[in-house]
DNA sequence: ACCTGAACACCGTTCAAGT
DNA sequence: ACCTGAACACCGTTCAAGT
């Protein structure tokens, strides 16, 4: 009992478990991550600030693989595409950790920066001051929302007899594997696209 | 004890009070909704199908304030916007609900239904088969993406001088109130002028 | 410093028993 | 039919106690 000469936890292992379990199961538990550490539920509690520490350290381990060299591209516009693409790439990785992240404010300073970089790049671009956060919500949702797709691949309509959809049948069947690949290329297009031309009719 | 004259619970109650719960506490627990309509836990699991039951309960009920009418709109394009600002200002009365649906299939055939009319509607306005479930997609994210974000008014980001990163609190600032509904506003904008030329190519 | 072990209030779910 | 009351396995969190 007590201290043992090699530590079992760390920040480090903490995370990397809790991502594992969200992988595999969808969601984690602090005893869940105890017990896979061979230690006890409250020994957590002495290397992480709560569940909702834990949370915030998912969301630097994913959002650590979103290049941010993509940012200091040129044009502007191919660093916004390479950036989305990136961070979308970063959360295909681990789809599910989507839910638990979307419901608490981002706190890591890591990923502020990163939102603090993309701030920069459209302000350097010209855009108004004041559609700058709009844009980057509505990438963000793009990314967000295609990523989450990945979850589920065929699932996200449970399609009965009792309530006959023939048509939509026929669409999922006809758009096949890469549903969500798909929708986030159209989304991808339709957002640079449009933020082109915002940017232009501004320099009016 | 035993039954009373007058029952306490039925499936309406529950999914009502399940709402206000979230709307509230932005969760709900089963031993909450007992309380509130003065049961005991157990005697809910008599009207409904478990904790999932409930979710799907829940949302047949923000879905219902979707309007249904607006996808016989014509043209196309005016029918698939309106049906967008329609299922957002439905998801805009209750956006705590949204982390829950997104995690669980849709099983409600009324909400199957909605869908399967979308389809419809882009199927006769010409759209290739492969291309609808991505643009439904797509615009689904959107929407419910941007609903999202109005929960939490200005604590999506929780800036600390730790991480000091000023273009991102300026264009915070900038942008103000309706932050959310900006950036609605600039997707759907996008997404609308995507899909029309979408369309129009594919009759080239 | 690091961990145990026990405690607390809270979950979701089931089920015999009551009227 | 509808509800109670108790049970079960599981949460998140805290904290004295051990080495």
């Amino acid at each position: 009992m007590g201290r043992p000469r090699t530590p079992l936890l760390d920040r480090e292992r903490i995370t990397t478990t809790a991502l594992e379990l969200i992988d595999e199961c969808g969601d984690f538990s602090v005893p869940r991550i105890a017990r896979r550490l061979g230690a006890q539920t409250g020994s957590v509690y002495h290397h992480v600030d709560g569940r909702d520490g834990i949370v915030e350290l998912l969301r630097e381990r994913v959002c650590a693989a979103i290049d941010p060299g993509t940012l200091e591209r040129t044009p502007w516009d191919a660093a916004l595409e390479a950036w989305a693409r990136s961070y979308r790439a970063a959360f295909a990785a681990h789809p599910r950790t989507i839910p638990l992240l979307m419901t608490s404010p981002v706190r890591a300073p890591r990923v502020l920066e990163q939102y603090e970089r993309a701030v920069s790049l459209l302000l350097a671009a010209g855009f108004d001051r004041a559609e700058i956060m709009p844009l980057i919500i509505a990438l963000e949702n793009l990314v967000l929302g295609s990523a989450l797709d990945l979850t589920a691949p065929e699932i996200m309509w449970e399609l009965t007899d009792h309530a006959p959809t023939p048509h939509l049948a026929e669409a999922l069947a006809a758009v096949g594997e890469g549903r969500a690949d798909r929708a986030f290329e159209l989304g991808l297009t339709a957002f640079m696209n449009h933020a082109r031309a915002l940017r232009e009719s501004g320099y009016r």
